[in-house]
RNA sequence: GGGCCGUUAACUCAGUUGGUAGAGUAUCUGCCUUUUAAGCAGAGAGUCGUUGGUUCGAGCCCAACACGGCCCA
């Protein structure tokens, strides 16, 4: 069992819980720590201040970078060393001292830029405190433009600052930093050493934005719905708990907002999104982290066929504006978002890619002994609509490269969807599958209270027969229902799992700042 | 939960058949006023993930554990 309360325990009274005991032994410093904080000692007693901030930068390195674009193309002869000084600031990067003089590469957010330090062009003392200095350190630089023999421009340096020193000292500069759980639980260095992780969280932020627009464009209104529940609803997954003290309460973290959104369309909110977080208790994997970002949007009068519709030219938008082209490359495969894209009902996807014989479809018996023929485990007593959903899984899931949405979800595995009217033992829903990952699920929502109730009731008896995940009663969302829900349509869209397609990345791990590892001891 | 792989200097990595721990970068000292992973000369730097075991002797072999990576369920 996962419920059970082993690291859970009331606190049984308003006293707020006390922290887990934090070491109070400071971290060991290395020798090179020691050694840079004895040189740290003698700059402080040199009189130069070790973190000022009335240092005032002209603009940016990128901004410094245009400029530069810019007078070259136009008035070239304003640029070099009798033009207008400018301030830059940043951290130093490499050093290249050559006696008197050194070349130093620093950066900001923006870009990098070199500086030429002479020690007879810096007022005295000044070049003795650079020489001090180390690699990490942040500078300010004031001086004009001017380009080296190689044709680089860089600014000769008539002012040179210390802004903020560093104490610990960055991971080599050619190869970086690459141990991925260094990486991971000092994503500050990974920032700083690799441009690609940079990118990806770049990236991340335009996606993000860039859907906001477009749902906001399209007359949607972005809310926020509890991250902390007394029911948590909207999805099969074991949820985290907590206990709130003041209330004398257990609290879920949600593991969907779904139920909430749903309330506001009974309300009147009748375009709603929510980009946020969700809270699964379940193990970690190249797919899966404790903590995701999802968008849920629902939409009154319209159906899961329209919601299609709208997820391909969302998807289509995102990939232009960050990609700037309607296709990518996913782990050596060319993935396409131009519409139209495949719309294929379970059923037939697994006769046509799954390949099994149409004949025993309906045959549970049968799927079973494929399912054990092929080492797919299903275990015997399940219904008909879960051995179809399990097989699909296995057999078409991976297969399903270039966008593709799967239709016709079987009701016993879609407790929230409105069942089809021609066919009841399916509803009107969707899965999106891109690089063989499921990207997004929706469906026509079910504004039928009595038959919300029934469904509600199918998952009550699936959990009594050991399924912990199977969703619980709740009568709270059932009599929102009651008060009546306009036709509606909703979607989720895994954001991390965009993400991953649109960067390249192979495991979710890269696209999330700080993913869950375990502790060290 | 299972399988495989990894953990050696601040970083990236070598380490042969079990015989005193190595390189590059970084650091320190000296020289060097247009470098581009600057150069030259020299120096210092290690609880080999942890704990046990085998052995005259373990970075290396064995076991357990910790953390991480990939794959599977």
């Amino acid at each position: 069992m996962n419920t059970d309360n082993s690291n859970f325990e009331p606190a049984g009274s308003n006293e707020p819980d006390t922290p887990p005991e934090q070491s109070k032994k400071p971290d060991q410093k290395s020798r090179l720590q020691e050694l840079r904080l004895s040189k740290i000692q003698e700059i402080k007693e040199g009189g130069t201040p070790l973190y000022p901030n009335d240092f005032k930068i002209s603009f940016s390195i990128g901004d410094a970078h245009s400029l530069i674009r810019t007078y070259e193309e136009t008035h070239p002869e304003k640029l070099g060393e009798e033009g207008e000084p400018v301030s830059l600031a940043g951290r130093m990067m490499a050093v290249n001292k050559m006696g008197k003089s050194s070349f130093i590469r620093f950066k900001d957010g923006t870009g990098s830029i070199q500086a030429y330090l002479q020690k007879n062009k810096l007022e005295d003392g000044v070049y003795d405190l650079f020489k001090k200095l180390d690699i990490g350190d942040f500078i300010g630089v004031t001086g004009s433009l001017f380009q080296t023999r190689t044709g680089e421009w860089t600014i000769l340096a008539t002012e040179f600052r210390l802004l903020s020193k560093a104490v610990s000292p960055l991971p080599e500069k050619f190869h970086g930093i690459k141990d991925p759980e260094k990486r991971y639980r000092q994503r500050y260095l990974d920032l700083i050493m690799n441009e690609n992780a940079r990118d990806i969280f770049e990236k991340r932020s335009r996606i993000v934005a860039k859907m906001r627009m477009f749902f906001q464009e399209k007359g949607f209104m972005e809310v926020e719905t509890p991250m902390m529940q007394p029911l948590a609803g909207g999805a099969e997954a074991t949820p985290f708990k907590t206990w709130h003290n003041a209330l004398g309460m257990e609290l879920f973290l949600r593991i969907a907002p779904e139920l909430y959104l749903k309330r506001l369309v009974v309300g009147g909110f009748e375009k709603v999104f929510e980009i946020n977080r969700n809270f699964r208790n379940e193990g970690v994997s190249t797919r899966h982290n404790p903590e995701f970002t999802m968008v849920e949007f629902y939409q009154a009068y319209a159906t899961y066929e329209e919601l299609m519709d709208l997820t391909e030219e969302m998807f289509l938008d995102i990939a232009q504006e960050v990609c700037g082209s309607a296709t990518v490359t996913y782990q050596d495969e060319q993935i396409d978002f131009s519409k139209p894209w495949a719309r294929i009902p379970m059923i037939e996807s697994l006769t046509q890619i799954g390949g099994i014989d149409p004949d025993i479809l309906d045959d549970s018996q049968a799927l079973l002994k494929l399912a054990e023929d092929r080492n797919i485990q299903i275990t015997k007593k399940e219904r008909h609509g879960k051995i179809i959903t399990k097989l699909f899984d296995a057999l078409v899931e991976p297969k399903l490269i270039q966008p593709t949405f799967i239709t016709g979800y079987p009701v016993e595995v879609s407790p929230l969807s409105r069942k089809n009217d021609q066919n009841p033992e399916i509803t009107d829903r969707f899965e999106l599958f891109i690089a063989g990952k499921e990207i997004a699920n929706g469906f026509s929502e079910i504004n039928d209270p009595q038959d919300q109730y029934e469904r509600f009731l199918m998952q009550v008896s699936q959990r009594e027969e050991g399924n912990t995940e199977a969703h619980i009663m709740d009568n709270d969302y059932v009599k929102a229902l009651e008060y009546g829900m306009p036709p509606t349509a909703g979607e989720g869209i895994g954001i991390d799992r965009l993400v991953m397609l649109l960067t390249d990345s192979a495991s979710i791990r890269e696209v999330i700042l700080f993913p869950h590892m375990k502790k060290t001891l």
